[in-house]
DNA sequence: TCTGGGGTCCTAGGACCC
DNA sequence: TCTGGGGTCCTAGGACCC
């Protein structure tokens, strides 16, 4: 059996624990650049405020119902993430953190227990510990723990906890999911699968396995047996290496000054670097893109993108930097409105690896020597004592381009003088 | 005026090998 | 007029997730 814990209204939730007087009003978190709405309370979901929605569509709404706008508050949410997953971690002995505000927990040794008696007494734990609302979905697959999970928190009758086991519970539960709402099943694939005249989960558990094999492949075929019980996913205890790192943003205003662009371009490069050590990478390839608003007319619209071979594999924020700078040179075209800018790292190997793999041609870029690593090491350990950004490269600069974060809360429980603020 | 960010996996097709 | 068989690797594009 799998457990499916999921927080509620994860980042509204966050916001609640440090201001109570959240609770029972209509709360939203904004995306970055205050953009879009990416959380929302039960009482703004009444209100008819859509995930993703663009805010600014929304403003006579907002303003009707007094509801509480956030922008996105990462380090907190990132925090609260970890407290709740810590407080899981001594509730089962394996468990699979699948995203910020969710978890699996393998129940299989759980037999004599009242799974379901567990189940509450795991939600009143991570409450007591943390402050955050869960719900649990219980069943022998993790496709089915999430249809179990859904039933939880949609049906106020579970309070909370929704344990499927037997086949009647089971058959029941998947004749009230729409196949959109199935894991894995998303907009294209529903869309197919209405016009096979299959609405529920329960129809698509009974169509031809030939007929799924065929148009939705095997990641289809596998979310269809998960469905019939049988386990198809396992449990991955271990996050397996990242195959790739990006740094992207909107800015907060268009850009159109190439040495504006240049400031944002190398600030997600180095953003890059320090993710690649802290994951314990380095980077053999380098892909930016700048562009307009996808809402610009047709001739004021831009994509530029291009891929870089960095000749050797490095962590180093000094290469990165400058490789992004040569790529920017390339694809940048004057008169044009730029409104945000990434930078992506691939083709991750283990960090440190020696021999280190050296370029067969002599490389444009020149390789990090020693002192270069030692600089980075430094700057990395003066980041994690004072906070973040207490120390970057001169190239990195955010003057110009940041986006909007106008709504902000405090850092509660990472950095100091926020805290210090509150106290005042 | 204002529309997010960060990932993974799978498949098909082209280029290459002997 | 006729023109093999069996592979691998890489990439782009499309699907999905939170």
């Amino acid at each position: 059996m799998f457990a499916l814990v999921d927080c509620n209204n994860f980042y509204v939730s966050c916001e609640r624990v440090f201001n109570p007087a959240l609770r029972g009003r209509p709360v939203v978190v904004l995306s970055n650049n205050d953009g879009c709405f990416i959380a929302r309370s039960e009482e703004a979901k009444s209100i008819g405020l859509a995930m993703g929605a663009p805010a600014f569509k929304s403003r006579e709404l907002l303003k009707k119902h007094k509801v509480v706008v956030h922008s996105a508050n990462f380090p907190l949410y990132g925090d609260m993430s970890s407290r709740v997953m810590s407080t899981l971690a001594e509730l089962a002995p394996e468990l699979e953190i699948y995203s910020i505000d969710e978890a699996f927990l393998d129940m299989s040794g759980f037999k004599r227990y009242d799974l379901d008696l567990y189940a509450r007494s795991m939600r009143k734990t991570v409450m007591q510990h943390t402050g955050i609302p869960v719900c649990v979905g219980i069943a022998p697959t993790k496709t089915l723990a999430k249809v179990a999970n859904r039933l939880a928190k949609k049906n106020p009758g579970y309070k909370g906890v929704c344990l499927l086991n037997t086949d009647k519970e089971l058959l029941a539960a998947l004749a009230i999911t729409p196949v959109e709402e199935i894991w894995g099943i998303g907009r294209q694939w529903s869309k197919f699968l209405h016009a096979q005249n299959l609405h529920t989960a329960l129809d698509f558990a009974r169509a031809s396995p030939a007929m799924i094999r065929k148009h939705l492949h095997i990641t289809g075929a596998r979310v269809q047996a998960e469905l019939n019980g049988k386990s198809c996913l396992s449990l991955e205890m271990v996050r397996p290496a990242k195959q790739s790192i990006c740094t992207s943003r909107s800015f907060g205003r268009s850009v159109t000054a190439f040495d504006e662009l240049h400031q944002a371009v190398a600030t997600f490069a180095g953003k890059c670097a320090i993710k690649l050590r802290k994951e314990g990478s380095a980077a053999s390839l380098l892909t930016l893109f700048i562009c307009t608003s996808p809402f610009n007319d047709p001739e004021k619209k831009y994509w530029g993108t291009r891929t870089l071979s960095l000749h050797h594999q490095t962590q180093d924020s000094i290469s990165i930097i400058r490789a992004a700078g040569v790529v920017l040179e390339s694809i940048f075209r004057a008169g044009y409105e730029y409104k945000k800018a990434g930078v992506i790292v691939s083709g991750l190997i283990p960090a440190g690896v020696s021999p280190a793999i050296l370029p067969l041609f002599p490389q444009e870029l020149p390789l990090p020597d020693d002192r270069q690593k030692k600089l980075m090491t430094v700057m990395d350990s003066i980041n994690q004592r004072y906070g973040s950004g207490s120390i970057q490269l001169a190239a990195e600069n955010s003057a110009g381009w940041k986006p909007h974060q106008n709504l902000l809360s405090s850092r509660y429980t990472t950095a100091w003088k926020d805290i210090i603020k509150v106290k005042g």
